[in-house]
DNA sequence: TTGTCATTTCTACGGGGATCGAAACATCGG
DNA sequence: CCGATGTTTCGATCCCCGTAGAAATGACAA
């Protein structure tokens, strides 16, 4: 296929609506049935069924049955990457409306995307570690130092070795425009956040909330809280 | 405007392949009169003013209007960073078709995007910056350091004055997956580069050719030929 | 087996939007 | 003032594609 062609088909799968709002929803990087994502969005499993399949030949989502469900899921951190950056785009002119306001605010403070910390969250985390020195910045990524291989060595932080520790970096978010963590390590770290209850998921789908003990532990670590209210 | 509802507008709007097809003809950051779009794209000009319109509306086109010519440009530099994404986005999966894969080529060489240089010659030049200790990496970006301001100095690069001098960066290559120089400073760079001669427009929109002078000051600057095919 | 649930396939329908032509508008050249 | 050129507006047409329903598939439970 010609790789302009290829491109067009790309823009076109994004540019229906219930597809895109389908898209959204799985920026957390979670798996979701086919049904869930229906009644989401709003229209019949049939429908869905249709868009999910397109989706899922255009290479924007991957499909994992698991007896009679299916779980769709984004297909690889660049195409949350790149929703993200849409989101960023969409954003920038308008002054909230009251009910999307707490949404955006919560999301802005902090969320997952795909698998890593983002949003106001993910940034401090970024930046603390930039500051202690346990990261150094390179073009390939922030690469870990033995201080913060140390750390996450105790703290128990456990990924596949894949050669030199390095973080990825993602750049665009929607209010902070600088890049953070991102890619197996980030994702590494982030499970382990959720799973000894330093942050868990809230109420609205992506957004992620701090939990006392997390910000003891946080602000230990020289992440301090954004903003007291 | 709900913010959903607006990501679902810039969804649609690059969802049409003529949209979007006009949206990367405009890629290289130059303005382009509408005719030369409806043409370019293959479409009458009463249609083509219609998207424009719909894209001017939606925040991604600005119109400059100069006597009896409306140009059309891209609104800022985030719209071509995340055209860029989808292009990065769409490509990975194909091996390339006869006819496109040379212009494919030339794409991957060097190009300019929206401002400044891609592909992998702006990857090495800002490896080269890098390397040479001439710019520093932080989080907000490539700080420069005496030293590189020193060449620029010499150069007669010129920019407009703002505070500390960054080069941004931006993330995502087609080819190379690794950030490299954007922004206003980068801009200037470009701009000397096709001044000096160092650097000429191919005959495919957005393609940049190195001269025999721009390989020869280049190689003294630590950028090696890539291939010398 | 039978029944139910989650999902897909198929078919037909309907509407939104892309398209073009004609005409109006604006600008430049003479 | 004239015609030519670049562009937009308007109106009408047509087609693609999103949609839902009905039926088929597969999986789990009893």
């Amino acid at each position: 296929m010609e790789p302009e062609q290829r491109l067009m088909e790309m823009g076109s799968l994004v540019g229906e609506p219930r597809r895109l709002g389908m898209l959204v929803r799985l920026l957390d990087g979670q798996a979701c049935p086919a049904g869930e994502l229906a009644h989401h969005v709003g229209i019949r499993p049939s429908t869905a069924s249709h868009h999910l399949d397109l989706l899922v030949r255009g290479g924007l989502l991957t499909v994992l049955t698991q007896g009679r469900h299916r779980y769709y899921r984004l297909a690889n951190p660049a195409v949350a990457a790149w929703l993200e950056q849409l989101a960023a785009l969409a954003a920038p002119a308008t002054p909230r409306s009251l009910r999307g306001a707490t949404e955006q605010r919560l999301l802005a403070e902090a969320r997952t995307c795909y698998d890593h910390l983002a949003g106001r969250l993910g940034v401090l985390w970024t930046r603390a570690w930039v500051e202690r020195g346990w990261v150094d910045e390179t073009v390939e990524g922030y690469l870990v130092r033995p201080a913060g291989l140390a750390w996450l060595c105790t703290a128990g932080v456990t990924t596949a070795p894949t050669g030199p520790l390095v973080l990825g970096r993602h750049e665009v978010d929607w209010t902070e425009r600088v890049p953070h963590f991102a890619g197996p390590m980030a994702r590494a770290m982030t499970r382990w956040m959720l799973t000894t209850g330093w942050v868990v998921r809230g109420p609205i789908p992506r957004t992620i909330q701090v939990t006392n003990l997390g910000w003891t532990e946080l602000g230990a670590l020289g992440v301090a809280a954004p903003r007291p209210t």
